[in-house]
DNA sequence: CGGTTTGTTGAGCCCTATCAAGGTAGGTGG
DNA sequence: CCACCTACCTTGATAGGGCTCAACAAACCG
């Protein structure tokens, strides 16, 4: 009972679920799974079939291709108060990655059938599930054009700029969302490039790396680099 | 007039819709724009905003981005029936793309207002909506795995295995879908690469390349092959 | 404190891009 | 019918960015 109260007021906190009103958020809670995972547990195998999808309540999951040869690519990572799998489940097709805990997590599972009952009783509703896949779209363009017209330094870069939020300048301190392992899957690199990458701009003066914290010394001046200079001109101290 | 029924017949044609109401249908097709656009045309640049999407009735729009440094890299090519700009729209932020006919074409403009009034009325539509965005985004996430870890030979069979379609093994002849400096950008290569590619596949007698019609001899063997062996062993014939 | 995971550093190599010349085909005008 | 032009493609030589392999360092943890 207390925890159906309690699903409700997490659900109605997401950002998908906000503005919906209370009886709607009732519907779903009743229906809505809760599940714990411990870190480095696996939600999903590639090639499942999702009858529903997941909301990150809090914790840290991991979305990632597993090919034959063992190599994995990390394609994201979803942070608290994300969803994933709603494509999956829209589509009825096998799912191309495989989902895994990167930090002990809970996660709710809302059943296809309910959801699809939200989307029939409020069409605002549905526009917002397509604004959020459009929007889940748009950055998976981002990160092809990434891959394919970026060097490693400028990914790295792109990514610590996207860590900072928004801000426009000045000094920044902040934490790698995962390890760096991971980080560097998620930006297409070996951890040997990383590390490379993450060195040769200490040495430019543009960030201090320690550990996971990163310290940016100047965002306007890291958004500006464009990797040309290698540090050559350090000698001089 | 007439031109109003024709375009509720092409309207009513295509997969998206087919399974709405004839009301539905003339609702959309009363707002819905003809737009001609001739081989080369640029119909819109990166960075714009949409309030509606397209609809290729016919021709090929290439979807692609433009780095300042003038290199571009093609996304996507958008056949007859298939509809683009969705993602774009429902977000409403700058398009990431741009969109440019590479043959003449013929195209439909549906305005957002209209799309909405017909997912509020059907909910129904809401979802094959749904559903079309998660195939976009499903083919995406193939594309990045395609990136991130296959070689050169690797993406350009995959390539080739998706032109044939579903048949399982023999030969069967195709037609690239475009230029070959188009397709080697799909496919993140130089069109040099491209070249040497699809001579190393015709030594190895995977495929005899004639212009743009291109004979694989197996599909099956085709589907094996991972670039391992460099047509060495072709000598002993 | 050992053991294990995580990250760093170095040497060498391979894939693919880049730069630079040729070919080839289709269209156009003389 | 030929010469020429332009767009498209091919071929060759070269170089560089990032990967691989291997060893080491550091941090974390019981």
């Amino acid at each position: 009972m207390d925890k159906q109260i309690d699903l409700s007021r997490t659900l109605a906190n997401l950002p998908l679920f906000q503005q919906l009103r209370e009886s709607e958020i009732a519907n779903l809670a009743a229906s809505a799974r809760e599940i714990r995972l411990s870190k480095g547990q696996i939600l999903f195998q590639k090639g499942i079939l999702l009858d529903g999808f997941y909301i990150t309540v809090y914790g840290q999951i991991k979305l990632a291709f597993s090919s034959p040869q063992g190599n994995e690519k990390v394609v994201s990572i979803v942070g608290s108060g994300q969803s994933f799998g709603e494509a999956v489940m829209f589509m009825e097709r096998p799912s191309p990655v495989l989902a895994q805990a990167l930090e002990d997590s809970r996660l709710l599972y809302v059943a296809k059938q309910s959801l699809f009952a939200a989307i029939d009783r409020d069409s605002a509703f549905a526009r917002r599930m397509l604004a959020g896949l459009s929007m889940r779209l748009h950055s998976l363009i981002e990160d092809v054009e990434n891959y394919s017209l970026r060097s490693s330094t400028q990914r790295l870069i792109e990514f610590l700029l996207q860590l900072t939020g928004a801000s426009e300048s000045g000094s920044i301190e902040l934490k790698l969302p995962a390890s760096k392992h991971v980080i560097a899957s998620r930006l297409n690199l070996t951890p040997e490039t990383l590390s490379r990458v993450l060195h040769n701009l200490s040495e430019c003066n543009l960030i201090t790396v320690k550990g996971r914290y990163i310290l940016v010394q100047d965002v306007a001046r890291l958004r500006c680099f464009d990797g040309l200079s290698r540090a050559s001109e350090a000698e001089s101290d």
